[in-house]
DNA sequence: TTGTATGCGTTATCAA
DNA sequence: TTGATAACGCATACAA
């Protein structure tokens, strides 16, 4: 591979100091309008480049995020990550912005994990994905002074106030209130919920969109109860949905749920004639057919590098997600 | 954030010089053993760690594979993208390496990414996926003189013989041979083949794996013309190969797919009594429960890590996939 | 076996 | 507005 050329050479073939060279790349507003023409023409002709690392270890800054690319994923969850990564590479190029990927079996082994890639100036920021109650990553990122944002609300006491924890996070409340609004409208009164046990951030926050909807609609609390079902999902076993939702008598009308495969379950307990709404959209969903509340995955990432970025401003946005209707 | 220690702050603690502290780092043969743990308990009381960027800067590598995160993927293959990352992440980590993430939106793009990432020494090697026939991302590397493997032969004549292109692949023919043979095993005949249009060389390949064993089995070639199914995939109408399959009379018995997706839309339009196998093992195949050949990826990922650690042995790489009987 | 001197390519500081 | 000098942290050639 040919030496590249530096700033040096550029410098020399512009007529000019290596200083002035820089200062045309980080500072142009300081440079005369006629050097400054005259360095970039000199850059372009020979296909300068900077060096990144020279100048990482210069600024003391690497201009690279890293992300954990989670080894829990079962999948089909999986790839809601996947495409939120894609997402958030595209919008991060755009800002010079690199993404590094790391992995770590457990939160122990992640915060030593951050530490070798903030100590070495691998990263200077990190997004994290999947956070969950109690999450000790967030003390110890705080703590260190680490600049980072989550993809998910910390669902503590003070989520909209605490400004040392930047997140964004998409309102499954109003995605599941809105699947079960379409359903209602469709003209369905016994639509059952189909989630997690309660105890998860996420899972009780969309089942309260149900709720509101239901009563909304005039469902009495106390028909809902029996329409609720909580379980525990297992990536080996998907039918557990299934079984819960066919033990309901009455048989339900229709059923939201919290997942696309808790939905997958449903239909395969109940077949396509029981109406069923998933969450997140997945290839699943639109594989056999069933509409899904969609996470605005673009939007997400484009919110995750604003709040990267500034330090003023909203230090938390809560997005909309959108019905798949089919 | 703290200072952190450099080499000068460990040789001073521990009464040596940098160089040595150096080479207790890199070429710990060469110093003292009494040496060597004053320094590294040195090491370990300031919490030393050598800051990547200079190092980078000094050695002129990066340590650093770039893999671009594919944008065509229609997210049920894409989960195997995903798995692969994950896999190859792992590895890396244990190998020192990081990994990261670039997207592009065509070939073009992707050769001018090459050229940003490789001037700034941001990345020193490359991971390839989805290569095809006439791939000009290939020679533009060769030529260039860039380390880099790809998953996915090329396709070409000189496959095992061209040692400028390393590449890792699984043999998809041996896969669809197996899963083939297990359902003539199973005493079915009429077992079609649903896979792509002639002219890819993963279908091609994966289509012979199906007529070896029908061949083997003495069903005559005349037979199988008509059992042979090429579609051309969409992501937006699954049902493309359920309907290519239900045209066939009479009724297949079973059917051998060249992808997960192509085995939903047969699964689908044939119901659960045809045995049908798909191709990757991806969560679609779990949740509907029919049988898939899983690509090795772990061993997939080391492989490549392999081919791109050594400059002597082979350059090439068939692994073999493994059935999952359901 | 250990230490000294030098440079990797960049940018910050300060003087001109 | 531009230029000289130093320093970021590390690793290598060479000397001791």
């Amino acid at each position: 591979m040919r030496r590249l050329p530096t700033v040096s050479d550029v410098a020399e073939a512009a007529g000019v100091s290596r200083q002035t060279v820089s200062n045309v790349l980080n500072t142009p507003e300081i440079v005369r309008a006629e050097t400054t023409e005259r360095v970039r023409a000199a850059i372009e002709r020979l296909g300068y480049r900077p060096h990144a690392s020279a100048r990482r270890l210069r600024t003391r800054r690497s201009s690279t995020i890293g992300v954990r690319l989670d080894p829990g994923a079962d999948g089909m969850s999986g790839s809601l990550l996947d495409r939120f990564l894609h997402a958030l590479v595209e919008r991060a190029d755009a800002d010079g912005l690199r993404v590094l990927l790391y992995t770590a079996v457990d939160e122990d082994a992640e915060i030593a994990t951050f530490e070798r890639l903030l100590d070495g100036a691998d990263v200077d920021a990190l997004v994290l994905t999947s956070t969950h109650y109690g999450d000790r990553r967030i003390p110890w990122l705080v703590e260190h002074d680490v600049r980072f944002v989550t993809f998910g609300r910390p669902w503590g006491e003070h989520d909209t106030t605490d400004r040392s924890h930047r997140w964004v996070d998409v309102d499954g409340r109003v995605g599941v209130r809105a699947a079960t609004a379409s359903l209602l409208e469709q003209g369905h009164r016994r639509i059952a919920f189909l989630g997690w046990p309660e105890g998860s951030g996420t899972g009780d926050d969309r089942r309260a969109g149900w709720r509101e909807a239901m009563l909304a609609a005039g469902v009495p609390d106390a028909d809902m109860t029996a329409l609720d079902l909580g379980v525990e999902e297992d990536p080996l076993d998907l039918g557990i949905g299934g079984r819960a939702v066919a033990a309901v008598a009455p048989r339900p009308d229709a059923v939201v749920c919290a997942s696309d495969s808790l939905a997958l379950g449903a239909r395969l307990a109940l077949g396509p004639d029981v109406p069923v709404v998933g969450y997140d959209d997945t290839p699943v969903a639109r594989a056999l057919g069933f509409p899904s509340v969609a996470q605005p995955l673009d939007e997400v990432a484009a919110a995750v590098l604003e709040l990267l970025a500034s330090d003023e401003g909203d230090h938390h946005r809560l997005l909309a997600p959108r019905l798949v209707r089919r």
